[in-house]
Order: C-alpha cells, then sequence, then structure tokens
DNA sequence: GATGAATGAGTTTTCATTCAT
DNA sequence: TATGAATGAAAACTCATTCAT
C-alpha cells in the first residue's frame, strides 16, 4: 500500500467531508492508517501537503480536460467536449471539485501557489484564441470569454452536487451546452 | 461608535486580508480596538460572528441588487439592472465578495446558514420566471439559467478583483451583460 | 426591597442549584434583579461576598440551635431540643446546608474563617461540658462527643434532603434521637 | 514513569492543597510534571479528569474497607474491622478524605455519578442487614443506621485531619467505636 | 521507514472587577 | 446609589510538529 497516496486521499476525503476549517493533521493520519509522525516521513508540513494535493488535482485535471482535443476539429466540438471532459471529471471525483473550490478561496492559506489559481484554465484559453482567429468566437477580452465559460460550468456543477440540479438527466446536458456556447459564439 | 459593527468590520477585513484559517478573535478585537471579552458581549463565539456577518451581507445585497427593478420593465432592462447592481456591490465593496465566497466553500464550517447558500440569488429566479412567460428567456431549467447568470457574473468578478479583467474600462461591462444575455435568451 | 439581602439571597440559591463552582456575579446579579456594579456598593468582591454569607447563617444557626435552652433542664432534654432546633432549622431552609457544607470543604478557598468552620457547632461544647459534670454524659474527649453528635445530624440531614430517608415520617426522629443519645450517653 | 497516574495524584495534592476552586490545568501540569496538552492524551476534559479521580478513590475505598470482612465473625466485630479500615484508609492517605468530601458537596459540578455519592457505603449496607436479623443492630430504618455509623466516622476524620482530636492517641479509636457501637446496637 | 506519546505555543472563551454615565 | 458595557488576565483546550523507540 502506498502510503503517500493514502495520505492525499485522506485530505481530500477530509476537507471534502468536513471543510479546511477542520483538517487536522490526526485525523488526517487516523483515516489513511498511518501514524501522524508518517506525514512528515513524506511532506514537510500541512502546507506542503495541501499543496501537493492540489497540484496533482490540477495536473489530473488538465490532462482530463484534453482528452479528445484535437486542433482539427472545429472549436465548437472541441468546446463541447473540454466542458464534457470538465463536467465528467468533477461529476466523478466531486470531492477534486471541493477541494478546488475551498482552496481557491482561502487566499494566504498557502502561498505558494497563489498564481496557478486559474492554472487549470489553461486548455480554455488555447480554445478561445483559435476560436477567435477564426471568427466563430465573439472577439471580447479573453478575460469576459473565460467568465462565460468558466462561471457557468463551475456554477452548473456546484447545483449538480447540491442536489440542485441533474445534469444526467436525458438532454441536461445539452442544453446546456447550448445555451453556454450561444454567449461566446458569433452568432 | 458602535462596536458591534465594528467588530463585523473586522471580521470582514482580515478574512479578506487573511482568510478564514488565520481569523483568530483576537486579531479581530485588534482590529476593531476593543477588548476579546468584548466579541462575547455581542456574539455567542465565534461561528456566531461569522454566521451573523454572513447574514449581514447576504441581506445588504439583496437590498441592494433590486434596486431599480420594476415588473413593467422589460425583462433585458431589469436583467442589465441586476447585473449591474450586483457587479457594482462588489466591486465597490470587494471584501464583501470574498468574504461570501470563502464562507460558501467552507462545508459544514459554520453549519446554521446551509442553506441560505444560494438565498442571494432569490431576486434572480423571480426575474426568470418572468422572462420566461414573455418568451424572451429560453425555456430550460431554472437551475441552467441559473448557472448562465451566476457563474459568469461570479467569475468575471473575481478576475476583476484579481486585477485579471478591468470592468471599468470602457464598454467592457456592456460587453460582458451583452453576452451572458445571450446565453439565456431566446434568439 | 433590599439589594443587600437580595444578593445573599442569590448567592444561596445559586450555590445550592449549580454548586460553588458555577458560581459567578453575573448571574448572582441577574437573580437579584440588580446590576453587576452594584454588588461592589455592598461587598468588596467574591470573597466577602460569599464569607458574609457564611456568617449571616452561622449567627442565624447559633440562635434557632438554642432556642428552649435552659440550663434548668435535663441534659437530655435540651440534647433532644438542640438537634431538633438543627434539624428543623436544615430542613425548612435546606439551601443554608448545602451552602454550609461546600462553604466548610472548600479548602483555602476564603480564607478568613477557615478557623469558624466548626463556629456553629459552639452550643453543642456548652451542652456536653454540661453533661460530663452531671454524669450523664460519657466521660470521653469533647471531640469524639461532638462527632457522635454532630456526625449523625449532619448525615441524616443530607440523606433526608437527598430523599433518601423521611424525617417527617411518624416516629422517625425520635428513633433518631433515641439512637444518637445512646452513643453519648452513659449507660 | 505512569503519566496517567502522575496526573491523578496531581488532581489530588492540588485538590487537598488548595481546594476544588483553585484547579486548574495548568498546575496539574506541573505537578505532574508534564506539559498541558498531555492531559488530554489522558482524559476527555477537566470534568472526565476529576471523574475518573472519583472512581479511583471509591474503588480503593471499598476493596480497604472489606479487609477483613469475614460473615462468620460476629457484626460486632466486622463493623469494628470496617470503622477501622475506613479510618485507616483515610488517615493514612487523607487527601483521598478531603478529595470525597468535595467531590461529594459540589452540587452539579460533574453530573457523571451524581447517584454514586453514597456509593462508597455500600459495604455498610451488608453488615447492617446482617447485624437486624441476627438481633444485636436495632431494628430501626437502614438510613438512619446509616447516619450513625457514616456520620461520626466522617466527623471524627475530619476533626483529626485538621487537629481537633487524636485517633493515635491510646485508647481513643476504642473510645470511639464503642460510643459508636453503642448508637445501633440493641441493648 | 514507521510509530504515536509528548510537547507547548497558540487559540477560544470566561468572568471578576472597573468606571463612565 | 445604581447601572451594565467594557476590560483583560487567566482559564480550558487544540493541534502541528518532534523524537525516542
Amino acid at each position: 500500500m502506498d502510503k503517500k497516496q493514502a495520505i492525499l486521499k485522506s485530505v481530500l476525503k477530509l476537507v471534502n467531508r468536513e471543510g479546511f476549517y477542520h483538517l487536522n493533521m490526526k485525523n488526517i493520519a487516523k483515516e489513511a492508517n498511518v501514524a501522524a509522525g508518517t506525514i512528515y516521513l513524506y511532506f514537510k508540513g500541512k502546507e506542503d501537503l495541501i499543496n501537493a494535493l492540489y497540484s496533482m488535482i490540477v495536473n489530473e485535471f488538465n490532462q482530463h480536460v484534453l482528452q479528445g482535443y484535437e486542433d482539427e476539429k472545429p472549436v465548437k466540438e472541441n468546446f463541447y467536449d473540454m466542458l464534457n471532459n470538465a463536467i465528467e471529471f468533477y461529476l466523478t471525483q466531486p470531492d477534486n471539485f471541493s477541494f478546488i473550490e475551498q482552496y481557491t478561496y482561502a487566499p494566504f492559506l498557502f502561498k505558494e501557489n497563489q498564481n496557478d489559481n486559474f492554472l487549470l484554465l489553461s486548455p480554455i484559453y488555447k480554445m478561445m484564441s483559435v476560436g477567435k482567429k477564426e471568427g466563430v468566437i465573439r472577439n471580447i477580452p479573453d478575460s469576459i470569454l473565460l467568465s462565460l465559460i468558466h462561471g457557468p460550468m463551475n456554477t452548473i456543477i456546484k447545483l449538480h452536487l447540491a442536489h440542485k440540479t441533474d445534469l444526467n438527466k436525458r438532454g441536461a446536458k445539452q442544453k446546456f451546452f447550448d445555451a453556454a456556447w450561444s454567449a461566446i459564439a458569433v452568432v
């Protein structure tokens, strides 16, 4: 059994279950079936542990979201695929979503990655520039486009996880994609 | 001098400056120019204090966002006004935004208002039902519409406060509104 | 309304209800319908207040216990009367009993009256010396006699107040008196 | 070195020296040569710690007081032995006595053992029922008998520890036992 | 590598007392 | 006299981190 992975998984589970506020080393150890001291064999401390988990998730996300992406495909198709990938990633691993959200909104909690907060959005930027060149995506600032993609996705996942909507319902995702696309597409 | 308000303002300032994680009663007291014990004259404890602040901000937001709303106005106009009000509220009081975000993403931190997390969205729901009736807003589930309104707004404010975009730039807001409207409007 | 008396009564009630451990000035004030600061107009502080109450009760007890005492009466009669007075005093004012007990067993709590712990027993000493002279009470050390009088009385009251016995039952007191007398009487 | 025992011993010493009122965790730790936090490894908190100590002492007492007790012995002999055991227990470990007294008279301080207050008297009850059957002990309610045994014992120990009497003096105990026996014995 | 008892600085909270009104 | 808001020292308790085994 890989203790390092077990520890990271514990953090993920606990942050999701009880929030950053109640996260403590003893519980992490207990959840991972490991002694408290063992954590310090793999991580410098609490901060390091959390930052490591964050990096891990961001990497996984970026890999996942780009699956099926091909420059040759129409932008719209790539857009749909990416949204789909992103949503799938979080719906199948909801703990990741909760963790990322909490991490992002904890200013100065763990300074190291301060500038990486939007790192996980990099694939989206790529697609936007192509779309603009081809004239299928509105010629408005990237940051505004970003808000029109990332924002709805973020909220719809949140609503789904809070059982306020059901993205698995027949046609639900399609409606969402179409509407989201309208926001950024040239008419 | 109202000590209760001073304490609430301190929390807001400190949460924004250093995050929930580093918030402690001694600093709150110092920031409010008050003795530590004084906080307990007005609040039962840390949780109560934070919940009180949350309620206060949500109330202020709801009042602010509905300014200028009139049933007689076209839905689109009300939509623009509301988005505008919301953005203005947070841009002029950015600490409020940061606080609400952190509060929302801290599961089980302070259970009391668990169901109020989306309370501050109530004005939006009102507008959506009217728009659907009139046929100007897409006939898709409210939760999806919500994600298309709340999501972009949320992200654009975040980007603005992080200096990744500038909503005060000439024409910026208008572009944003138009695009956001496209997402929810019937073509 | 005499605020000083109200304060003393509050202490008595609260010590009885919740114990010394939970006694605090704010509750005393509330119970007495008085502001916290008012207590300090009548007493130097918490210690002084409690010591004053102790002295008050001891005085009342001493007065009460000697009612009907007359040097001319037979020692046995005076003994019965005193036991009877003592028991009546505490049964009609059980708060007094609880207070005295707690005060007595709180070493160094309030140093002032340290040596007065057995002060309230002075009437008993008087009777013992007379009884010995007359040859009706055993010629054993006063301290042992004291234990044989004070001890049973103390315990029987405690048991009565804890509903483990009922001194108001017909004949109960008489049985108790007779047995207690046997312990100290010359056969 | 057993830290748990060291902590319990510290509480005993400090309660005896300064009373419940002044008992605090920092001093307990210091007295036990242990860090403050260590106490919480073995006890949930102050209440738990004190309740644990109470249980420990009551158990020790009950074991000690029954030493030499045999159903075959005459009741009077068992009575003398038990009184002797009890007195010896408390005279050799006076801190135990003070602690038990304070614990008993602190209503609602620590609720858990509320009904065990008289638990430590259980051996006495046993003896009384036998004595009554044999006709050597007065046929009066157990509760009254109890007061005539427990009461004097309690008070004489208190007086001894307060240096108001000296049970180690030649013949002192015997006088006390004889008198105490007279109270409960059939003439 | 692995443990988990122990630490003690730091945190929340309480409360006797003061003092401006 | 009387008030009760305010104080701040002291209390109970937490928890990241260390280290002997």
